[in-house]
DNA sequence: CGAACAATTCGTAAAAATGGAATTAATAGC
DNA sequence: GCTATTAATTCCATTTTTACGAATTGTTCG
């Protein structure tokens, strides 16, 4: 039963829907002897029998009444599929659906996301947050054309994907005006002791920023832990400590967040991948996007 | 673009998966000019281009985007198909899915279902209840063998389906024991003012009783009315007052139920109907029903 | 029992899919 | 800027699959 044959198993549907090979035949405007021979291929490459003698008729085994179920929902689609297609025949513009993992910066991502308004053509982006697994299989399932990740994922088994380096970036402290100036002298040995917030363990940020610390000798106080950028930033808009953040984002974070710079972390860099699930076609989008990341 | 081609779309399908036509052509076992030959029609049938050339490779089109989220979904099916069908190909036992209308009583539908313990084979019986609309589209999409309520069902224009009597039974009201006597005198006069439990409107049997109560020039005092009959058998049992039943279920109601017939209601029958998806190819258990039901 | 119906088998004809050889197009390397 | 390489494609002969006419088998109905 190597392959399945859907020419055949179209002929089954619509037997199986109509009540007979000779309705069917009719339906289909072909002869009933193609069918009948059709058919037999098809219960011979399953190694089933879909239908039994009934009367002068045709009965579904209980094989050939699981195969409906699944026919059923193959030809719906396909018919959906098609008229999918009608509709999108005239339509132009690309749509690009993104997922971003919670973590990352949502600044950097819209960084990173912006080469895309520069293309010639209308372009409307749908973006998806969550955590790295629910985005991995949203990407088998092509409900995403690609997923910003901070850090690369390797294919297992099940799930082949690809990962692109989109850049790495380099990191420094930021805090409200009267925490930044407060720390900003002798940095980075003035962090002994500071508020600091960090992202969760889930982050991998968060290794470098520990390994950071090892480096340069401090053990600075954590005031709190954040699964989502988003949320770190607006608890360090409010003073409760000084947070990492792009150093390429201190315009941004400034006008945003009322935040400035404390100082960049020396070999900290926060790396973004790109991750398809495409081994090479790619997304005009994702196209343009890691055009605009290597050049 | 009338019929779909699902071996040139299941070409598609890999040379998406795989990212380009080479790919595919070496997975496929044949040579990358029948696939690009094939892609061509399929893209010619659907009037859409689903690649267009990018680099020295392809990319998916906005639509050959569409066109890979539906085909994902129809061939993950075909391959579940076929490991369903090998698991089943051993199986010996048949199975068979009936919704029965909340309306209908239970009694009598176990009535309806026991010839099927009589076949050869052994079988498994798989029952649902709910309301017509949601047996209905259950039907439609093969979740259900058979429905069995208490109208026949007329086909609409999207939903085919094919209503076969199973018979029409007598009638009869019953009650607690004490009620039972007190009413069973001078029936069906005694029951001017008696308390009566009815079906909801909904239920065909009810029609029937007003058109008897009108007939016998009788006023009831109605102190119920249930959608669903087991409901309202509970509350027969307890004496809440008179309930009607077939009258062939009288052995069982008096078992379960501890009530007793008061008299047989002259010229109403409660009629059961088999309403099945299929025009003629019948399933080897409903055919059993069928003919207990016609013998 | 024979007429009507339903599915099937057989052999051949038509249609579709396939692969060889050559062509076009876009990179990558020198 | 030229050449080697990779990828997709076009053209056409060949094979495979699908389809139909004619005849066959089995079932139901009058």
């Amino acid at each position: 039963m190597r392959d399945l044959n859907y020419k055949h198993l179209h002929y089954f549907w619509v037997v199986a829907k109509e009540g007979g090979v000779n309705r069917a035949a009719n339906k289909l405007g072909v002869a009933a002897q193609t069918i009948s021979g059709q058919l037999a291929l098809l219960e011979r490459s399953l190694g089933v029998a879909l239908f039994a003698p009934a009367g002068r008729g045709l009965a579904l085994t209980e094989a050939g009444r699981t195969a409906l179920s699944y026919a059923d929902r193959i030809f719906n689609l396909g018919e959906q599929m098609l008229e999918a297609l009608e509709d999108r025949a005239g339509e132009a513009v690309l749509r690009l659906t993104v997922g971003i993992l919670d973590a990352l910066p949502k600044l950097a991502a819209h960084r990173l996301l912006q080469p895309l308004m520069g293309m010639g053509k209308p372009v409307r982006l749908v973006c998806y947050e969550g955590e790295i697994d629910e985005l991995m299989s949203d990407l088998a399932l092509h409900r995403l054309d690609v997923v910003l990740s901070d850090r690369p994922v390797a294919s297992t088994g099940s799930l082949r994907v690809f990962s692109h380096p989109l850049g790495e970036y380099p990191v420094s402290f930021y805090g409200v005006p009267a925490l930044a100036r407060q720390y900003a002298k002798g940095f980075p040995a003035s962090l002994a002791g500071a508020p600091l917030m960090l992202p969760t363990r889930t982050n991998a940020l968060r290794g470098k920023l520990e390994q950071w610390f090892e480096a340069n000798d401090l053990r600075p106080q954590v005031v709190g832990e954040f699964e989502d950028s988003a949320l770190m930033d607006t608890f360090g808009r409010q003073g409760m400590g000084l947070f990492p953040a792009l150093s390429m984002l201190g315009p941004d974070v400034e006008a945003q967040l009322g935040a400035l710079p404390v100082g960049e972390l020396e070999g900290v860099r926060e790396q973004v991948f790109a991750i398809s699930g495409e081994r090479r076609i790619r997304h005009p989008g994702v196209e343009a996007i890691l055009a605009a990341a290597a050049g």
